[in-house]
DNA sequence: CTTCGTTCCTGTACGC
DNA sequence: TGCGTACAGGAACGAA
């Protein structure tokens, strides 16, 4: 699942890709791919064709490439989405050709972008379709429909004081709140139960309970694992395909908690336990993150 | 206003 | 073998 260090690898593999290309024409051939640009598909298409796209940008999770006239190209990976820049033809029949990897990428192919130089175009596959892209205009240097969301926590922007007060002045539960993204962006459901268990905290945590340190380690927390999956997602990054399987990631082998159930926590031994909440799992320790009492600091 | 449950989607794993 | 079900979960949306 693409979080911020997932997103983030995209954006800078796409750099050398994509910056300074225009674009020639556009095929969506799945159109739930674009359902949140309005105007519809082929507005889409027509807004994008002769753009000249300049460094992408990324905020939280969100991804989007500017154009020279106050507008850009705004894509969000969702569960499955993937950027690819691909070399070679699809075929009518469906098949694969020599340029394209894995059957299953052409299978999910949702919207193909190309370019008037005639080099690699650019693919947005995504098998679960959570994923979409859309033209927006910029408002302060960032698309109008995300200006709801938070800073990140790699931003100079982000700022720890106010998002303490907002938690104190929220009744929720800290990893509800670490995954509101108009508080903090970028958190996803693995970083958010791999800085709780840094920071030792339970998920349930009541936001207002919080003290500053406490607020402080999450936050120290989240941008620790953050960095650490961004290193590693850093290396071997050098192919042709942009590749954003966050699943399947080599930071698999770091997480102390996420998809650890039953196993021992890294820090005590306890067995790892797994709790449903929000319809998706949470992963703690059951002592190092003891469930939170009433009236408990 | 805030908070929270529902919904979208498809591939994989697993019990019977 | 095949069928049904649970699960993976980001975020917009509407209800309370």
């Amino acid at each position: 699942m693409p979080e911020l260090p997932e997103v983030e690898v995209v954006r800078s593999g796409l750099e050398r890709w994509v910056a300074g290309r225009t674009i020639s024409s556009v095929e969506v051939l799945h159109s739930r791919a674009t359902r949140r640009h309005g105007a519809g598909p082929a507005d889409f298409a027509a807004r994008l064709t002769g753009q000249r796209l300049e460094v992408p940008r990324r905020r939280g999770k969100y991804l989007w490439f500017p154009f020279d006239d106050d507008a850009a190209l705004l894509a969000h990976l969702g569960m499955s989405g993937q950027l690819l820049v691909g070399e070679g033809e699809l075929p009518e029949d469906g098949r694969p050709s020599a340029g394209t990897s894995d059957p299953s990428e052409l299978k999910h192919l949702r919207v193909r972008l190309s370019f008037d130089d005639g080099g690699p175009d650019l693919r947005f596959v995504d098998q679960r379709t959570f994923g979409h892209l859309m033209v927006d205009d910029l408002a302060n240097g960032v698309p109008a429909v995300i200006a709801h969301i938070a800073a990140d926590p790699l931003e100079d922007a982000f700022d720890g004081e106010a998002f303490f007060q907002a938690l104190r002045r929220r009744h929720t539960g800290i990893k509800r709140a670490l995954l509101d993204q108009s508080l903090i962006s970028g958190v996803g459901n693995i970083y958010a139960d791999e800085a709780l268990w840094r920071a030792e905290l339970h998920w349930a945590r009541p936001t207002e309970t919080l003290t500053r340190a406490q607020a402080t380690r999450v936050i120290d927390a989240v941008r620790e694992v953050m960095a650490e999956a961004l290193k590693a997602g850093g290396t071997s990054f050098d192919s042709l395909y942009v590749n954003v399987n966050g699943e399947s990631g080599y930071f698999d082998r770091s997480l102390n908690v996420y998809g650890r159930r039953d196993e021992p926590c890294n820090r005590c031994g306890t067995p790892i336990r797994r709790d449903s909440f929000m319809n998706r799992s949470s992963y703690s320790c059951p002592v190092c993150q003891p469930r939170p009492r009433r009236g408990h600091f």
